[in-house]
Parts: structure tokens; sequence; C-alpha cells
DNA sequence: TCTGGGGTCCTAGGACCC
DNA sequence: TCTGGGGTCCTAGGACCC
């Protein structure tokens, strides 16, 4: 069998290049876009890269914009995806195997190809002709060495022509030894910090420190990336996308609310958009979970978080049961005299319809769905036990208080419910 | 009177990605 | 004044059982 080969296009600027699609009279004008309330930069042309930060906020840093002559535009997310559709399929028309891994980026199969520099420009041509956005290619024997390769493709973009194979040991190695550890996939600011304080400076370092030792020292995920970067394939092209394990669906409100009632509002409206997307990969969710926040930034504001899971009576994708169930929850865990600043629902433990066949209460659903509700009413009673132990947040010592519960045990409760349910 | 310890499940939280 | 919104995986440690 072949030895694998991997491709990963990545789209330049994807935000700030979509944005430009439809104003070519900005290709030659520097463009940043924002996050949601226009609170921090999160895409930045690359004209526009010598004046801001990714993720720095907006207020800060308008002024310097301005002079400077960057536009700033906010995030239009429908444009974005559906962008990106069409990206993905004009890519995946010219490639054997396509796994879309985000927004703007894909892995191709490569895999026996003979002219891979070729097919990389193709691929770079026909996108930006039918579609307008321009993107780089990384070619390598795994994943983490193309990532490693686009990102040698977009750091040298002029030099390499956007396209850079590095299936070639010494081309690979030179390059290895070129990039600082910190920029492999995989490794974060954290990571980053403990590599570096143990003599594992660039990519190369990596690929040569023991794999045992990082394994017992951190954990199976650096193991495999310093595997990868040797060259060994740990980590497959995966095309269908499995389901979504939890879903989440939180947002800052942009300015901050006291009250329970706005934040309440907030909350049926997280948990209903994250219903549609639980039904959309056809799951039911046994628990959820609900938190609220105050800001994090201002050092002159009381802090305050708090979260709560709930077991929901029975696995479901009702979005009556679950915004029910979500509100309960705020309702516990809400407390007066704080400035709020955001709300977060999570979907927890999901899994395809027809996985629970084994659970006791796929049968009385529908029949016992008030009984069960007033039953969860008891249960969220019960939320108020437990003791208080101050929150681990690194940094801010005091921060907030967590309540830590001491939720009913799984089998207490079904037991009550089977009783409701008639049985 | 003496007052175990191993296995497993569960949760919270860290770290990372885009 | 104003600082994103998703996700994934892993681990430590508590709870619980026998």
């Amino acid at each position: 069998m072949a030895e694998p080969v991997f491709a990963l296009i990545d789209c330049n600027s994807f935000y700030a290049s979509c944005e430009r699609v439809f104003r070519p009279d900005l290709l030659r004008v520097p463009i940043v876009v924002l996050s949601n309330n226009d609170g921090c930069v999160i895409a930045r042309s690359a004209d526009a890269k010598p004046f801001v930060k990714m993720g720095e906020p907006y207020h800060q840093i308008r002024g310097k914009l301005e002079r400077n002559g960057v536009l700033a535009f906010s995030s239009n997310y429908a444009l974005y995806g559906d962008i990106s559709e069409r990206v993905m399929t004009v890519i995946e028309s010219l490639v054997p195997a396509l796994e879309v891994y985000s927004i703007d980026e894909a892995f191709a199969d490569m895999t026996g190809i003979d002219n891979r520099d070729k097919l990389g420009r193709e691929i770079r041509a026909k996108v930006l002709k039918l579609t307008g956005i321009p993107t780089c290619v990384g070619i390598a024997q795994t994943k983490t060495l193309a990532k490693l390769a686009n990102h040698g493709a977009k750091k040298w973009q002029k030099h390499y022509g956007g396209v850079m194979d590095i299936c070639d040991p010494e081309r690979r190695d030179k390059l290895l030894k070129a990039l600082p550890v910190g920029e492999v996939w995989g490794v974060g600011r954290r990571m980053n910090e403990h590599l570096t304080a143990m003599g594992i400076k660039t990519a190369w370092d990596l690929a040569q420190a023991d794999a045992w030792t990082l394994r017992k020292q951190f954990s199976v995920v650096i193991e495999k990336t310093a595997r990868e970067l040797r060259g060994v394939s740990c980590l497959a092209l995966e095309e269908t996308a499995p389901a979504k394990q939890e879903i989440c669906s939180s947002r800052a409100f942009g300015h901050r609310l006291h009250e329970m009632e706005p934040i309440k509002e907030a909350v049926a409206t997280y948990a209903a958009r994250a219903c549609e997307k639980l039904r959309a990969q056809g799951s039911l969710c046994k628990r959820i979970r609900v938190a609220i926040r105050t800001g994090m930034f201002n050092p002159d504001e009381a802090k305050f978080a708090k979260g709560i899971v709930c077991e929901l009576p029975y696995p479901s994708d009702d979005t009556r049961l679950i915004v029910r169930a979500a509100l309960k929850g705020l309702e516990a865990i809400f407390r007066p005299g704080h400035a709020y600043a955001k709300a977060e629902i999570m979907l927890l433990d999901l899994r395809q319809q027809g996985e629970f066949t084994d659970d006791l209460f796929a049968e009385v659903q529908p029949a016992a769905a008030e009984k069960v509700m007033s039953l969860l009413d008891e249960i969220n009673g019960r939320w108020g036990r437990g003791t208080l132990r101050p929150a681990r947040v690194p940094g801010t010592p005091g921060w907030g208080m967590k309540r830590e519960l001491k939720s009913p045990s799984y089998s207490t409760k079904w037991d009550e419910l089977w009783r409701v349910g008639g049985r």
C-alpha cells in the first residue's frame, strides 16, 4: 500500500477575503473583521496585519485603525458559510477524497498522485477563479506535517507560490528546524512554555523527543503530534464528520444584564438554537448544562460565575422540554446583584436516536411529560444542597464561589421517574 | 478494638483548535 | 462603556461499591 500523503488547503485571511469578494474596490485597502458585538478582531487581511494583533479588543485599537486607513467590518457568518461551501465544492471536484476540517480549511488525500505540486497549483487557481478566495496548500505524509507545510507556504508565499510540498525528507527537516515549536498544530501557549523550558524549541526538537516520555509527562495527544512530525501518520482522513458529542450555544450579551427576565430570554433562545443543531444531527441529549457569568476583563467589576448540570427526565430533542429545564437551571444559579455579561447552554451526553432503547423511559415519554416536568421541579429543589468552595480560576484569587453539587444518584431519580411514569 | 484498598464511574476543568 | 463562539480530548480526583 502506498504511503499516505495529505494536503492541507487553507483560505488566506478567510473572513477578510470573503468581504473583499463583494467589495473588489477594497482589494488594496487593509481590512479587519470583528467578532459578535464588534468585540474583537477575528480576521485581518495581509496588509492589515502590521496594525493589529489577532483577538485585540476593537475599542482599544479603533483610533489606530482609523489613522492607518484600516476598515473594520462586523462579521457575517451566513455569508462566510455560504462561500465556504462553494470553496469546498470546488476542491472536492479536484481530489479523490476531502475532509472539511473547519470553515476555511480542508485536508485532501493526495496518496499516489505523481505531480502533487501541479495539483496544488491547480486547486489554488480554480478556487480563486470560481470563488474569489485565495488559498495556500501544504503537502506532506501526515496531517500535522501538512499543517506545518501550509504554514510555510503562507510564510514564504512569494518564494513557493503558495504551495509547499515537504514529502522530501531533506526539505521536511529544513522546515522543521526553521519553525519554533509553538507553530506546531497541537502545541498551544501552555505546552509551548513547558516544551521550551525543557529545551524543545523548534518543531525539529519535538520530532526528536522521546515519545514515551512525552506521553508520561503530558498526554497521548502530544505524543501523537511528535510521531506525526517524524512522518508517522497517526491521524487519518475523516471524510464524514462524526456526530458532535457536545453542543454548545453561548454568547456575550453586548451589554450588562442585572435582572433574571432578560437573561431568561437569552437562555431560552440559546437553548432553542442548540436544540436545532441537536435535531439536525439526529441526536438526543440526556443532560444539559446552563451557566452564567459576569464580565472577565474589568478589574473593578465584581466577578461571579456559576453553572449547573441537570439530567433530563428522559433523553430528548424536544425544544420545549429542554428550554424549560434550562430555565429551571437558571433559576437555581441566578443570584441578584451582579452585572451579567454572558450565558451558555451545553447539551451533553448526546447519542444517536435509537441508541437509547435500553433506557427505561423511552417508553413513558409522551404520557408522562407533565408529571415528569413537575418531578423536575423537585429535582431542581435538591440542587440547593452541597457545600461552597472557592472556584479554581487561574490568576484571579477570590474569583466567585462555586456551589459543589451533590446531585441525587441516577438510580434514585430513575426509580422515582419510573413511578411517575405509571409503572 | 481494630477501621482497607482497588476498581470504576462521573464531573470539572485544563489545554488545544479555528 | 466596549473584550467571540463554537468545539474536542484528556486527566485528576471525588464518589461509590464491594
